[in-house]
RNA sequence: GCUCCUGUCGUCUAGCGGUUUAGGACAUCGCCCUCUCACGGCGAAGAUCGCGGGUUCGAAUCCCGUCAGGAGUACCA
């Protein structure tokens, strides 16, 4: 049988990254064992369905590089592949005929007033709250019918068998065993006639012939309701796979007040689709053994749900920068320069560092503004500090200095060198050096400064570095001084020594 | 309250009854490389495998109990 797995969010808000890196199992999966990967929408909730986040999810998934075969902007062979639309074509109306006929599924008439008291009572009672049938699950056919000619709003709901176990088979945990008594009877559909995901999502695998289905741990607890409902209709359930929550650094579930938690927000953030997939993969999945730095191929083909984790991980932003370093270190120049001027051209990007760190945004945009006149000089400025950043975002500060007219010096820096006694002599003699000319290499630079660390009695090349590094950067740290002389070039290495003159004398 | 899930260094994890003085990675610290930072290399520290009982010649690995954390408990998904 082959392998046909679905990513079934709904649009309620921006993808989180737990629930995109359920999709990205999805992916895996699927590639693995050359399956077929389906995105289906599940808008069933009207109320809570946000505008323009169907794109979101697109984009997300785009993001990380999961790959689907049939879906809403695709199509396929089950269209249509929202919800929504799916009841609009009647497709859910044979099926819960069915049930109600079988006396699997019943129609209940409470209202919000009555469910609400029936909980408090539960709770003063300790006893485990939910609908254990009350007045409708066994009432006669005659009051369901009186209530429906007489227009009262009401849903039907799926008849829990009584006194017995309800086995739901998990591809993580293993054998999960649950006494029916303690499952409630869940609305299969609403009020409005719309289905609930329990119903929908259930009927919808079905009818796709869905083989595993991946999704996040907190459906583990209504997994009986949905083993009670299959088997009702005649099915063979899928196989479950409960993945694991992802956590935020103090234990609880990732949310808003951990930072970042939408994935897209890890794109505008500067991480690279290669570090975010392969970082989120591992976090509640693992390749056995050592391996950690991989390629969406390679996972892939070392994809099993043997290796996925039961218990929830904690997103580690620290480590998901050190491989996104990793990646920004591996990239060729040529293919590394051109995303991260995309990137800090992007709008969306520059907003997102507008509200976070305005210091960031505005050296994007310097970093875009000095492309567009010299972007030889962005290039060569991006692959020396390629291998000491870890985001693209980075790139704007770390390479500023290139591109300003006035270098900003760090006080520090500066009162290290200031007034010692051989400073102004140098700079006077680097500036004559650089005057008129149009180009110097980079091992012109370094026999320069050798020189007159020679010809001054210096041992070490310390105090000759330093303090010219302090006056064409402003800065202590930085890539290595004579390929910078060589990338800033003589013109402004003039330009800046004239002015570390009166700042350092 | 009720139900279910989970529990190996701070974090992600390897481990699947003996090859384990529990391995790797991130983070931390030190040394080396070196013009600084970073990269890289080497090394240190860090887990008596939640705890308590068993089973076994032998347990992180199997069983029971216990504690802790998490999730669910909607006409949301």
């Amino acid at each position: 049988m082959s392998v046909r797995v679905r990513y079934a969010p709904s649009p309620t808000g921006s993808p989180h990254v737990g629930n995109i890196r359920t999709a990205l199992f999805n992916h895996l999966f699927s590639r693995h064992h050359g399956g077929v990967n389906i995105v289906r929408i599940e808008d069933t909730d009207r109320s809570r369905y946000v505008e323009g986040c169907e794109e979101e999810i697109i984009e997300s998934l785009q993001y990380v590089g999961v790959e689907w075969q049939e879906g809403p902007d695709v199509g396929g062979p089950s269209a249509p592949y929202r919800q929504s639309e799916r009841k609009g074509t009647g497709l859910y109306q044979p099926i819960i005929d069915r049930l109600l006929s079988s006396g699997a599924a019943y129609w209940a008439f409470d209202t919000t007033e009555e469910l609400s008291e029936m909980r408090d009572y539960q709770q003063i009672n300790k006893q485990p709250i939910g609908y254990y049938g009350g007045v409708w699950r066994d009432a006669p056919s005659s009051k369901v019918e009186e209530a429906r000619a007489a227009g009262l709003p009401g849903v039907i709901r799926l008849k829990i068998p009584r006194d017995e176990t309800i086995v739901v088979d998990d591809a993580i945990r293993g054998r999960v065993e649950i006494a029916s008594n303690g499952v409630d009877d869940p609305v299969l559909i609403k009020a409005d006639g719309m289905p609930t995901y329990h119903f929908a999502a259930m009927v919808d695998d079905q009818l796709m012939g869905i083989t595993h289905v991946f999704r996040g741990e907190e459906w583990i607890s209504s997994a009986p309701k949905h083993v009670v409902l299959i088997k009702a209709l005649g099915w063979e359930p899928p196989v479950f796979v409960h993945v694991p929550v992802i956590k935020g650094k103090d234990g609880s579930k990732l949310s808003k007040r951990h930072g970042d938690t939408a994935c897209l927000d890890f794109r505008r953030a500067g991480f690279l689709t290669e570090a975010l997939a392969n970082f989120i993969a591992l976090i509640g999945w693992s390749p056995g053994g050592d391996r950690e730095l991989m390629t969406m191929d390679e996972m892939a083909g070392a994809f099993d749900i043997k290796g996925i984790q039961p218990s929830p991980g904690i997103f580690d932003i620290e480590k998901l920068s050190w491989m996104n370093g990793n990646y920004i270190r591996q990239k060729p120049i040529d293919e590394l320069a051109p995303m991260v001027r995309d990137y800090s051209f992007c709008s969306e990007n520059q907003a997102y560092w507008e509200t976070k760190n305005p210091a960031v945004a505005s050296a994007m945009r310097l970093l875009v503004g000095t492309w567009q006149k010299d972007p030889d000089l962005v290039k060569s400025a991006i692959g020396l500090e390629q291998e000491r950043v870890t985001s693209l975002a980075e790139f704007g500060t770390a390479c500023e200095f290139f591109f300003v007219d006035e270098v900003t010096f760090d006080p520090k820096a500066v009162e290290k060198w200031k007034g010692q006694e051989h400073v102004p002599k140098m700079l006077d003699a680097f500036l004559e050096f650089f005057s008129g000319k149009s180009s110097v290499s980079t091992s012109e630079c370094e026999s320069l400064l050798r020189q007159f660390q020679e010809a001054n009695g210096f041992d070490k090349l310390g105090p000759i570095v330093h303090p010219v590094r302090v006056a064409l950067s402003g800065k202590t740290v930085g890539p290595g001084l004579f390929e910078m002389m060589s990338v800033l070039g003589p013109e402004r290495i003039v330009r800046r020594l004239e002015r570390a003159k009166e700042v350092l004398a």
